[in-house]
DNA sequence: TGTATAGTTAGCAATATGGCTAAGCATGAT
DNA sequence: ATCATGCTTAGCCATATTGCTAACTATACA
């Protein structure tokens, strides 16, 4: 039933920001320092570190440090919680189709009488 | 390359609210007066009529006005630009792999020799 | 040893978010 | 005409978010 999984909340909220999703775009194509992250975006390094926190919160990205340089990489398993909330929605959404199919498949058949 | 877009903004942000996400579950079993959408959330009125304006912001929810109750539905075709923009990442993230895979083959052919 | 590089931390400021109460407005029922 | 119902608006408060600068740490290189 999935009454109130903080996971989304964390899932969701870490998209919502484009900074955020050009990052992730980034990683999507391979790991990267942070300083490359940073890079095209044009904010500055604490700004880029915090977003990469909310990425790291919500599981979205998993980072060590090699040396003095911190390598990040995309966890493309994170957003399975999403994906599953979403064909949960489609299956409910169908569901109220297919009943609104019967209503009117009965509603036919009582105007044959 | 989808460069900037708000829709995704709104939409993620939208879903990010455990309340909204509530909503939206109800709405997709079929549409509903605001009044039952608040049902069972145990928040006041203004509260979920706000979070109804982020559903209706993100394109999520439609509402309209039949008398003085306003009847809330579900707009699935909101969600699509996030399906989309989910396949693109995981289209990133395969090719990238691909060239790993590529990359992976050529050292055991190196090998070889 | 000294210097450049790559992060990191602390803390500030502006704005956004999420909850509330109180008061208002429009419609349906009596 | 009156009253209940269903929504709406205005405005308050606490907290979170997003950007910054300045100052600091730790590693690599000469």
């Amino acid at each position: 039933m999935a009454k109130h999984d903080p996971q989304l909340d964390l899932l969701f909220h870490a998209l919502s920001d484009p900074t955020r999703r050009m990052m992730l775009n980034r990683l999507a194509k391979g790991p990267a320092p942070v300083t490359e992250l940073a890079g095209p975006s044009g904010f500055k390094l604490p700004t880029i570190l915090r977003h990469l926190s909310v990425l790291e919160e919500a599981g979205l990205v998993a980072t060590q440090k090699d040396g003095r340089v911190r390598s990040c990489a995309f966890q493309p398993a994170a957003l399975r919680p999403m994906t599953e909330w979403l064909d949960e929605q489609r299956k409910v959404w169908e569901a109220r189709l297919d009943r609104l199919d019967d209503y009117v498949m009965n509603l036919m058949k009582e105007r044959e009488k």
